[in-house]
RNA sequence: GAACCGGUAGUUUAGCCCGGUUAGAAUGGGCGGCUGUCACCCGCCAGGCCCGGGUUCAAAUCCCGGCCGGGGCGCCA
């Protein structure tokens, strides 16, 4: 008999098949049973009639027993699906012996506390197995999309000797002898990968800040998709990519996902270009348009401010995306690229609302970066092996960074970071 | 790191303002009934006021502290 799973069952009608899977739901009416069974690929309605010691085991079931069940696969008139299978085997594999935290069916509901103190029960909801499919396929997008362009796949060290921002907070590790930090992020690495010749790099992975936040769009620990390229024009090239890139894993996950798409009520946002602003003319804005004096000397944005400056983009353009460029250097890093005196060709993307992406063209000329890091008030000493890098070729280049959690959220429409990540870290949560 | 909101069965929630019945419900759990349910239905049972202190004849209810959670700020992406 055919070990299937769940999802399959549609093309199976008149055949026999082993299921397995947990369950969702129990509904016994007398000498007939209903049961609804989950595995990772769906929901489906086993009915149990005309055998009274499969009806036995049915009654003594309990919701998320782990079982397998062998029968033919019906139509059904049920509201799960078209295809029923009717049991004349019915094996529990292993018991839920513990009462619940949690309704898994989703019918009563938990706060996002208890959901992530009992995480493992919480994703067996549909809901959430819907994000993380989601989120892979946004993934494996941003990993094709670039692979087709040239991009390789590189693996930067994750525990490291210096801060790559001199910003954010860093863990620090006992290194043997030494102390070390945990990576804030690629990019010294992936800089580096490029002026060695690799030329375009990517990298999934983690990276860790350890600032004390505690908001609906901070983690502590989150993955970065990371790209590096050389032999860029400016920091044009880089936004056309990453439109491109965006485009391509929106609709990846719409090509994909449809039934994620419904489940959670996802708006996948239709766009082709998207909406370019100077960070000026975004002041501007703030400032005239929504009539806030108080960004007239801003040197960045904060979180109201590019809620605003989105809402902006949407009124005008119809598109929930909005590029902000060319930051103040004052509010960028080191090895940002000047555009002149005060602005450097750095720029962050905007979904929704939130920055979920920042980028840029990097320095590549030494003398250049030595002159931006003391006006930094950084020690080049400390970036020794960063620098000297520089002066054994180095092309013109630049990259960005996603959020690949701050992504999920936004497109998925969740309220809470935290919820697009499997077992997230935060200010005081570390396990599970 | 300082100021805001909250904590009542496993879970979600009513009661708290204005102190005084046996703390009510849904869901989940146990038992029984029911042959096409789909938030199945019906009956019965078990299960709770975060911890400590104070005020009071009397505290889930008022006050203080702690712990936990949520949300926001600074900072950060």
């Amino acid at each position: 008999m055919k070990k299937v799973f769940i999802k399959d069952l549609l093309g199976l009608k008149g055949r026999k098949v082993v299921i397995h899977g947990w369950i969702h739901k129990v509904r016994v009416l007398g000498k007939l049973a209903f049961i609804v069974l989950r595995d990772s690929s769906g929901l489906v309605q086993i009915v149990v009639k005309g055998r009274q010691d499969l009806l036995q085991k049915a009654r003594r079931l309990n919701m998320e027993d782990v079982v397998e069940v062998s029968g033919l696969v019906v139509e059904s008139e049920s509201k799960i699906s078209p295809v029923e299978v009717l049991a004349d085997e019915l094996t529990v594999l292993n018991r839920a012996t513990e009462v619940l935290p949690l309704d898994v069916t989703g019918a009563v509901g938990a706060e996002l506390g208890t959901r992530l103190r009992y995480r493992v029960v919480d994703l067996k909801r549909p809901e959430n197995l819907a994000v993380f499919k989601i989120q892979a396929e946004l993934i494996d997008a941003f990993r094709r999309y670039l692979r087709s362009r040239g991009f390789i796949e590189i693996y930067t060290p994750k525990i490291v000797a210096m801060s790559t921002e001199g910003g954010a907070e860093l863990f620090e590790v006992q290194y043997f002898e030494r102390k070390a930090y945990l990576a804030q992020s690629p990019q010294i690495y992936k800089q580096l990968a490029v002026i060695a010749g690799f030329e375009r790099v990517f990298e999934v992975g983690p990276v860790f800040r350890a600032e004390k936040h505690s908001t609906t769009r901070h983690l502590n620990e989150y993955v970065s998709l990371d790209l590096e390229m050389g032999f860029i024009s400016d920091e044009h090239d880089l936004m056309d990519l990453e439109e491109g890139l965006v485009r391509f894993m929106f609709k990846s996950v719409e090509e994909n996902c449809r039934r994620e798409i419904k489940l959670l009520n996802v708006t996948i946002p239709d766009f082709d270009k998207i909406p370019r602003l100077k960070f000026p003319e975004a002041k501007e804005i703030l400032s005239e348009y929504f009539n806030l004096r108080e960004y007239e000397h801003a040197e960045d944005l904060d979180q109201r401010g590019e809620e605003l400056i989105c809402q902006y983009v949407q009124e005008m353009h119809e598109i929930p995306l909005a590029f902000v460029d060319l930051f103040p250097l004052s509010s960028r890093p080191f090895y940002t690229m000047p555009y002149d005196e005060t602005y450097g060709r750095s720029f962050d993307l905007l979904f929704r609302g939130l920055e979920v992406s920042t980028g840029g063209q990097r320095i590549h000329n030494y003398d250049l970066l030595i002159r931006r890091m003391r006006e930094k008030g950084l020690n080049p000493e400390n970036f020794k092996y960063y620098l000297e890098a520089f002066r054994y070729g180095a092309p013109p280049h630049g990259g960005f960074a996603l959020g690949a959690e701050r992504l999920t959220m936004k497109l998925v429409g969740l309220k809470n970071i935290r919820e697009a990540s499997l077992f997230p870290r935060d200010r005081f949560r570390v396990e599970p």
